[in-house]
RNA sequence: GGAGAGAUGGCCGAGUGGUCGAAGGCGCACGCCUGGAAAGUGUGUAUACGCCAAAAGUGUAUCAUGGGUUCGAAUCCCAUUCUCUCCGCCA
């Protein structure tokens, strides 16, 4: 959420900049501050009445004390009124603070000065491309073909237990995605990451926090007894691990590394993006989560990209980085680059990571903090990325290293799979 | 699920109607002491919002959360949430 604050003194920066986004938020930035103002006449008003409530309290009790029974009396007589008119300002202050919390929450992020202009993913920003190209023979398949053929993944299985979107792994398909489990959490821990492992439900505190709800409310699958949502990442549960917490400079950056499945409804999506392995309501991804201070939080996304560009690059998949445009771009983010691996049957680019920037987005609504070197108290900046999401890894491996044999698999993951060829 | 107890600052813990944003201790920060350190000692040490150009200052709110009683609530009443103990169930 943006701070008021910055609202107020940066108007036409922030229109601006959300204009990049693709929201023109003139109007709604208008009524904001125009709510602010009243906002805080009300909360002038408020404070007076209370004041002066606070003065003749302790006044009676004075009077109490000595023994002035009758002038006691006709103190209280104007407290009344006071009362009155300061329950009236309550009531309106706390209407406008909610008024203008739901506005307030509703704005997306400032995109960052980097962030290109555009509107579709045509008009994402291609900053890097790197790895070889497989060469396919005529009778390769997609993965889909593949997890039946050597029975690894079972998307009827899933169907028939639960529902499409939900596979069965098995066999070496199941100890290939413990394989990439451990790979990915020993590489992030390898990088200075504490490994966590989260809940998978989160209250609606949390789901606030890191500003899945309101904005993808509906997305998010809801044990309704309880009033717990699953995690859509881990970067729900982990962040929020800093909600209300205010750090010392010192300790930052914080760095968290954690495995979770992730459950997604996907609302809204069909058609053969969803096909196989693409698009599952249960995936497994291990996210990298770190808190930062706001002068260092560029250099470090930068550093996070390049972490998963080593996994890639181990995992010897062809990969290419791209810098969202403004319309493509998440609802919380500043800066978000995403990484695609290249699925050779489908012959279609495959999102596997997203690594961005938050700035002090989520820190403003979860009140995540630090004493900054001056002893002042700030907002500090989240960033997070998969590092990585296994389908897309897994559809891409297996497609792009088929061979008349079977499987094989990259060295860097033998040590985990156990074996080198999935047959 | 049943019965009972409880929730106070970064932590421990006192506080049953006013002088309480809250004793005391620990921790932390800075200073003194020291060759340096420990010990000792002094001072300071919540957050949010408002007023003020701003620092200083000052107003308001906050003792789990939300209501209520009262001139006045950490303290009394009600509801909710959470924690702990015992019982039941259970990997």
């Amino acid at each position: 959420m943006l701070e008021i604050n910055y609202i107020r003194e940066h108007t036409q920066e922030v229109i601006e900049r959300l204009a990049r986004k693709n929201v023109d938020a003139t109007a709604r930035i208008n009524s904001i501050i125009a709510i602010d103002q009243k906002r805080r006449d009300t909360q002038k008003l408020l404070d007076d009445q209370l004041g002066e409530l606070n003065i003749i309290a302790k006044e009676v009790g004075q009077l109490f004390k000595e023994g002035k029974q009758q002038e006691a009396n006709l103190l209280k007589v104007r407290t009344v009124e006071l009362k009155a008119s300061a329950k009236k300002f309550e009531d309106q202050l706390q209407a406008i603070l909610q008024e203008l919390n739901e506005m307030l929450v509703l704005l997306p992020n400032l995109p960052h000065a980097s962030v290109p202009a555009g509107k579709t993913p045509d008009d994402n920003e291609i900053i890097h491309s790197e790895g070889e190209m497989p060469k396919l023979t005529a009778d390769a398949v997609p993965h889909w073909d593949l997890c039946s053929r050597y029975d690894i993944v079972d998307f009827e299985l899933g169907n028939k237990i639960t529902g499409a979107g939900f596979p069965v792994y098995k066999g070496k398909g199941a100890r290939l995605q413990r394989a990439l489990i451990n790979f990915f959490l020993d590489n992030a821990v390898a990088a200075g990451y504490r490994e966590i492992q989260p809940p998978l439900m989160v209250n609606e505190a949390s789901a606030y926090g890191t500003g899945q709800l309101p904005d993808k409310d509906g997305q998010m699958y809801f044990a309704t007894i309880d009033k717990l949502y699953l995690i859509p990442t881990a970067e729900v549960p982990v962040t929020n691990i800093y909600r209300d917490v205010i750090l010392k400079a010192a300790e930052l950056p914080v760095k968290n590394v954690a495995y979770s499945n992730c459950f997604r409804r996907e609302a809204g999506s069909y058609g053969k993006d969803v096909r196989g392995l693409n698009r599952l309501h249960q995936f497994d991804k291990v996210e990298i989560v770190q808190v930062e201070h706001p002068d260092r939080s560029y250099e470090t996304l930068e550093v996070m990209k390049e972490h998963v560009a080593g996994l890639l690059r181990k995992l010897e998949l062809p990969f290419r980085v791209l810098r969202l445009c403004g319309g493509d771009m998440g609802f919380t983010s500043a800066l978000t680059y995403d990484f695609e691996v290249f699925s050779a049957a489908q012959e279609k680019w495959l999102e596997v990571s997203s690594v961005s920037n938050f700035e002090s987005f989520q820190a403003n609504r979860m009140k995540l903090r630090f004493k900054d070197e001056n002893g002042k108290t700030r907002l500090a900046h989240t960033l997070n990325g998969s590092a990585l999401a296994l389908p897309r890894i897994v559809a891409a491996l297996l497609e792009n290293n088929q061979c008349a044999e079977g499987i094989k698999m990259p060295a860097a993951l033998q040590a985990y799979t156990g074996w080198s060829m999935i047959d």
